[in-house]
DNA sequence: AGATACAGACCGGCGGTCTGTATTATTTTA
DNA sequence: TAAAATAATACAGACCGCCGGTCTGTATCT
């Protein structure tokens, strides 16, 4: 095969086999042979549409990353909920994302590399808070459902803890600690006039951590 | 040279030349002729002491865990503090301490391996959490100079916030990010009693920014 | 007739191994 | 008990397989 009519297809396809790899066993341990074995390509076709494996990794989280945007900014952008009704939709959907593996989240901690780490802090403190909590924050101040004073500090702090901490996937947890970390949550947002986690969500927290 | 009558020294020897080029240049820029060229030691001599590359990192890892381990334990077993007392000697001599890199806090961040990225984590909600802060905070609700109701929780929490959103080794902060982010953190901490974070210890971390 | 979409041989450098050697520690022996 | 023999240690450095990346060649499209 040279000179395919649908070049798009073989780049999704290496961005499919490659985001596949990189979440199974780490982009460090994921080799090129592995790529190429599992596409059933050549090293001059990956070379030819990207410029480098860490082009690939780029190319993958930023794919995710548009996924993720595109979800979190339809909620926002919803006519009709409150503030803290967006804001419980907004950690529910993300949570329930990240359970099937579709949300950026907690990629670049599978991923060894310190400018992913850096990338993801970016992310969760450069665009989520700012991009997607804040503005809902705001709102929420405005239509009376949420009280704060300092809705950026909040912002950051919220998806901090419910991404490195509350996130059942970087540790495993019992389902008591995973409820005794909720309620926590939940008392804390509560003094800001809100509470993120209803039961459903925290009992698929639960489940998560089982399977 | 063969047979050394004091191995131990070049033990330390390569230990101190790969905490510091994994410091400057981070794990996976640092290449094993680095280390020999810099040590002037041979590829025999290292593969001699340590099993592997990775070995290495873990003996740079935990020779500055055991450095932290034994200044925070000192802070913990004090006698005459309260317990809101020790808990702000322990944050401030901790992010001090890191100031000078002398800590393990960030070191995982600045090298480029899951594995570390999980043994931070781990070292904070594993060791830090458990070991100090929590026998901390149960010794100021002993003493009644803190109140908390889920003490587990809340020494996770505090020590998430301090090193992963508070710390300014992560990302580059204006003195007035730096002072909302301060002022917010320790209005958390005051609806338990205490305040953490003093006005020297702000100016410390404004300063820090800066250099 | 280009330009494009591959194929695959090839390369330098990496982490890691293996064998060799000098020095020290330990045991044996007279 | 002291010297000789043996074993164990602390290196040195050639060597190896594999990895990411390059380069040249070729078939198929516009």
């Amino acid at each position: 095969m040279a000179r395919n009519k649908h070049p798009e297809q073989t780049v999704q396809r290496i961005l499919d086999t490659a985001s596949q790899l990189f979440f199974q066993q780490g982009y460090g341990k994921t080799t090129l042979q592995d790529i190429i074995d599992a596409t059933r390509l050549s090293k001059g076709a990956i070379y030819h549409h990207f410029a480098s494996k860490e082009a690939i990794l780029i190319a993958v989280v930023d794919r995710i990353g548009d996924f993720n945007s595109a979800v979190l900014a339809e909620i926002r952008d919803k006519k009709g909920p409150t503030g803290a009704e967006k804001l419980r939709d907004l950690f529910r959907t993300s949570m329930k994302l990240s359970f099937q593996g579709k949300i950026l989240h907690m990629l670049p901690f599978l991923i060894e590399n310190p400018k992913f780490m850096a990338l993801q802090m970016q992310s969760i403190l450069g665009e989520a808070a700012p991009d997607y909590v804040l503005p809902i924050l705001r709102e929420g101040i405005a239509d009376g459902s949420i009280r704060a004073d300092h809705p950026e500090q909040l912002s950051e702090v919220l998806l901090i803890l419910s991404d490195l901490w509350l996130h059942p996937i970087l540790r495993p947890s019992t389902p008591d600690q995973v409820r005794a970390r909720c309620a926590f949550f939940n008392q804390f947002t509560q003094q800001y006039g809100f509470a993120l986690l209803d039961d459903d969500l925290v009992d698929a927290m639960v489940e998560f951590c089982h399977s």
